[in-house]
DNA sequence: TTATAAATGCAATCAAGTTGCAATTTTTTT
DNA sequence: AAAAAAATTGCAACTTGATTGCATTTATAA
């Protein structure tokens, strides 16, 4: 079981409420969540400032990481991986944009192909992306 | 050899002198094109509105096709697939985008796994990208 | 050549994201 | 537990890449 107040504890992050709800909410989605996602969730009640603060915040301490998003948006998802700290996430999986409700997913599973070099050039980070129609759009 | 001006004519696109000019641009250059290079090319001559609503020209007739940036900038990249239509571009190839100099190459020849479903989800883009040093700056 | 359509420049506008700052809340120190 | 230090918040102003309306100009079709 996750214990919010203990993480942002760990994590030297001050314990408000809304930084709790707010990590708690990353860990009872399974969805990844852009700030409108997070707004509109807190019924507006928030700055937006004060979510791209905790986001960043959030960020930076490995508790969340980015990931694609249909019109490049901010949006996160809880890190799973045991390897993510901070500023190093193992961020060494795949993503999944659905065409329809243009959720990204996490999809940890996918294997992302070993290349060193193709070309010339001299390659440190592989990202992939997949496009389609998610569990509940097909 | 490519002709701007039949392409232009091909694909019912005004001949302006700048859109011509801006269409051999792509042709001749071997890397992608911001929105800013092509205003530092034209030593900012055109309107920013124009180079924009051209660019939306050119990829809406398949001629030029998006890639990823660094900064999520809008960046575009020649259309060197045969298949690449109006509104149906041939994507399928990798992006590298360099750490120094922020610049993203087309992998014309990296191969792309072919995954159709994981987990549940219908596959239908693939999208993979490179961070690392390019050649002139590795 | 004339009329029709497309492209351009300019200025205003939009929206996601950022920043400065005073006020509040949390944490640390005494 | 109270005081001091540090972190967080709200608000409003601001930044910036991108978009839009509109009058003018240029290109294409008749």
């Amino acid at each position: 079981m996750f214990n919010p107040k203990l993480i942002l504890s760990e994590n030297k992050i001050s314990k408000t409420k809304f930084r709790t709800d707010l990590l708690a909410l990353f860990y009872n989605s399974k969805k990844s969540l852009s700030v409108e996602d997070i707004l509109i969730f807190f019924n507006y009640s928030v700055n937006k400032a004060t979510v791209y603060r905790s986001l960043d915040s959030f960020e930076s301490k490995g508790l969340i990481h980015k990931v694609p998003d249909n019109y490049n948006y901010k949006r996160y998802s809880i890190c799973k991986e045991i390897n993510c700290a901070v500023n190093s996430h193992n961020n060494n999986h795949g993503h999944f944009i659905c065409y329809i409700c243009d959720q990204t997913f996490c999809l940890d599973d996918m294997p992302i192909p070993s290349i060193n070099n193709i070309k010339g050039y001299d390659i440190h980070e592989l990202n992939l992306t997949a496009k389609g129609y998610c569990e509940s759009c097909k």
